[in-house]
DNA sequence: ACAAAAGTGTTGCTACTACACCCATGG
DNA sequence: CCATGGGTGTAGTAGCAACACTTTTGT
């Protein structure tokens, strides 16, 4: 039972592919990446970005290099979402999909996107009528960040060293698709303790100017080692 | 990026498993089932139910063919877990692991397997000892278990027709592995309004005997279908 | 002085926990 | 008549949502 069946060898020529979600946040709202598909039906145009398996490859570090490859860095959050077994039947091979999602701040490199790679960034309403995707991995891949969300560091890499409580929250509107009462956010996001309060006020968005803060990953990190599952009430 | 790269095809002799976490419950405590490796290190001598994907075979078609191989019948929840690149180098190809789970009752004809098929069921503490897990998979699976035993109906495959309350409550203390009060599971329970109470008890229990409920399995389905997520908190 | 965002406090409610308390009945 | 599990009721509380209120400062 637990060996390959004889004559199971080279018999199947499946690819492996590796299908990503790469979610885009910009400081106000949550876009998502797509790539125009080489497909002459019109109505089925653009597509999650997608590599391959290579040999000898983990799938964690060919979803690091194909992630590298399309963005220029390597810093985001990657996470396996689902694999499907025939999202695509192009040239009559059998593809094995694994999709990944990711999900990074949108600052001005991010923006540039290799040339010989023809993707935008799409508003996420936007993108659902546009995208051929019969398994709704979008929503999947969003319903899954969004529970991700609320164990807090996903978000971090989204904004600068030092943020504001409020652009924190924005961040979270923007992932959770919600609007949130500024008190209540403060209360439960400060009493988790992993934000700490530094000496610096930004004055760019108010008269009073608010405080800067910064995640302490350190805690974070004993926290995840001795088994603490943070949980943020949002 | 999107078309399969030119001599990309066939230099990669992929093997797509399909691994199982076969969960089981007998009315007592939950089991898990583990196959004899043909291994000859002493020390991973069980591992997880495996079974090989075949060409043109959907992977939801493939699982529930091995388990059906395995089991003798189809009927159970099943549930895709995680997908990994290289559990096993037996024989020197590669193999992907696509890692499923299913729980099921384990009632008199299901503790019969193929005489074929060398495995045996274990308790939970047992087992974890004994299996060469590296990924924790078996972790993951009751983590993921637990959480889908909160959208209730997955165990209501694990009792018959007719159940009680305490039986019921006996099954989510098994999966939960953690005791649940009397008073408050069935204030919960009861509240989500999908069983229904029969005319008829169940004497062998107690003297006073326990009322038999039913699953009201339509009421459910048409709860899905409008998009409601039944929660019961435990 | 006032607008506008930052930050704090208060109130009411919901839902959960942890029990205590009855009920029915076979021996 | 009492032991045993079935079944119900309730007090106390933690945590949350909603909203009002105060603070700061550039113009």
């Amino acid at each position: 039972m637990n060996a390959i069946p004889s004559n199971y060898s080279n018999q199947i020529p499946f690819h492996i592919a590796i299908d990503f979600v790469i979610f885009g946040y910009d400081e106000e709202e949550l876009k998502l990446l797509a790539a125009k598909r080489q497909s002459t039906d019109d109505h089925q145009q653009w597509s999650l970005i997608r590599g391959f398996l290579f040999k000898n490859e983990h799938l964690e570090q060919a979803a690091a290099r194909i992630f590298k490859e399309i963005m220029g860095h390597s810093s985001a959050h990657l996470e396996q979402l689902h694999t499907y077994s025939n999202p695509d039947y192009e040239s009559g091979t059998y593809i094995i999909s694994v999709v990944y999602y990711a999900i990074i701040r949108l600052s001005d490199q991010n923006k540039k996107l290799p040339k010989d790679l023809d993707a935008k960034w799409f508003n996420l309403k936007e993108i659902q009528e546009l995208i051929f995707d019969p398994e709704n991995i979008i929503d999947k891949a969003i319903q899954d960040l969004q529970e991700h969300a609320k164990t807090i560091p996903i978000g971090i890499t989204l904004l600068p060293d030092k943020f504001t409580l409020t652009q924190l929250q924005a961040m979270y509107e923007a992932i959770l698709q919600k609007k949130l009462d500024r008190g209540n956010f403060r209360k439960n996001i400060l009493s988790v303790e992993l934000l700490e309060k530094l000496d610096e006020k930004d004055k760019t968005g108010s008269r009073k100017g608010a405080w800067y803060y910064s995640f302490n990953e350190n805690k974070f990190n004993n926290l995840i080692d001795n088994g603490v599952l943070i949980k943020i009430s949002l």
